[in-house]
DNA sequence: GTCTATAAATAGATAGAC
DNA sequence: GTCTATCTATTTATAGAC
């Protein structure tokens, strides 16, 4: 919105909006602390007030950048003049892709979640109607074209996300099981993981589940 | 822990524990007030302090006792004279009931994966092992039969662990993406989401996906 | 735009009476 | 075991100089 794009000095915006994200990420809402964020982010608290109304709408901005990516991206997906099932694929792969360029992403969302999405504000909540809907369309499209069975939106975003989200936010969590484990190594490849999310959303539409 | 057992007005201990849990599942670890869960047990700040070290101590019980229970159930399950689909079936029976038994369980866990498991101690972490090694050997136990392939616990784990917290703790941000939403009825069965999520860890320990 | 200094509120923890 | 009162530290937010 109507801001200075890259002003020599004022990319101090940007630098906020990148040491909050992080700080969000690794304590939560209620954890993060202003001062630690203006440390990051080479500026003082006074600067974060300068450029956020609070905590809460700096909080907001982060979140509603993250899923307005997403929902641009598989919107363009659902459009795409490929197969169902590769649209699936994607689907897989774009949020994937847009948390990985987002470390930030699991973390906050999965508390986003664990709260019943007590920070997710209207144009958020528009940004996330739009990803289930882009997904919707791509059911019925498949449906249309005989080659998936109805699977509600909701459940089958929810067998995406929730494996996607964990495995990228458990890196740390695994790490720390793993010392003196018995159960072999805990250490999953990222790419093994999403072709194995992929394919377990698809055998679900195909009907081989 | 060698303490008064229903002592006639001493099961305040039991209603702190209560109301903690649900003050750390409402706002997270950093996000709970103390004088919160005191008024929710109809109790005062330093009653909680008589009973408890200090905030991280009376967290840190509570992901124990959440741990603890699962730990045994799976544990009951792995060792159980049933065939080995039965035992997976179970597995996700158990785990989905011990939730259910606690509501604040989904959220507090969601929250904990998230930043990287900060409050787990070593107790925890050892509940956390023998969670994963009973599901390692009913894998085991299941490919001696000839029933199952090799999948990696952690894996198999995160397929169900996953979906079925995000199903349990997204019931109210479904509520509110639902209003105005066009992409069909967001709400899902329990027992629906429990049974998908059974099919799906077993078609993948049966080689069909 | 950027800073220092500080106001104002909140929250973890404890002292000490009963 | 249970309470009230309070200490102390932390933290959000703002005033005001440069």
């Amino acid at each position: 919105m109507a801001r200075p794009k890259a002003s020599a000095a004022a990319d101090s915006r940007r630098r906020v909006l990148t040491a909050a994200a992080a700080e969000f990420a690794g304590r939560g809402y209620a954890g993060a602390n202003m001062d630690r964020i203006a440390r990051a982010a080479r500026l003082n608290k006074a600067m974060i007030y300068y450029h956020f109304k609070s905590k809460a709408a700096l909080y907001r901005e982060i979140l509603r950048d993250m899923f307005e990516a997403v929902r641009d991206d598989v919107a363009q997906v659902a459009a795409a003049p490929i197969e169902p099932d590769e649209k699936i694929r994607r689907y897989v792969e774009v949020i994937a892709t847009a948390a990985a360029a987002r470390p930030h992403f699991p973390p906050i969302w999965l508390r986003e979640v664990a709260e019943g999405g007590e920070h997710v504000d209207a144009a958020t909540l528009d940004y996330l109607r739009g990803v289930l809907g882009s997904l919707d369309r791509i059911i019925t499209d498949g449906r249309r074209a005989g080659r998936f069975q109805a699977v509600p939106a909701m459940m089958l975003h929810a067998g995406i996300i929730a494996p996607l989200m964990f495995f990228l936010a458990t890196a740390p969590l695994r790490r720390k099981i793993q010392r003196h484990v018995t159960a072999g190594p805990l250490s999953l490849s990222r790419d093994v993981v999403i072709a194995q999310i992929q394919r377990v959303a698809l055998a679900q539409l195909e009907g081989k589940i």
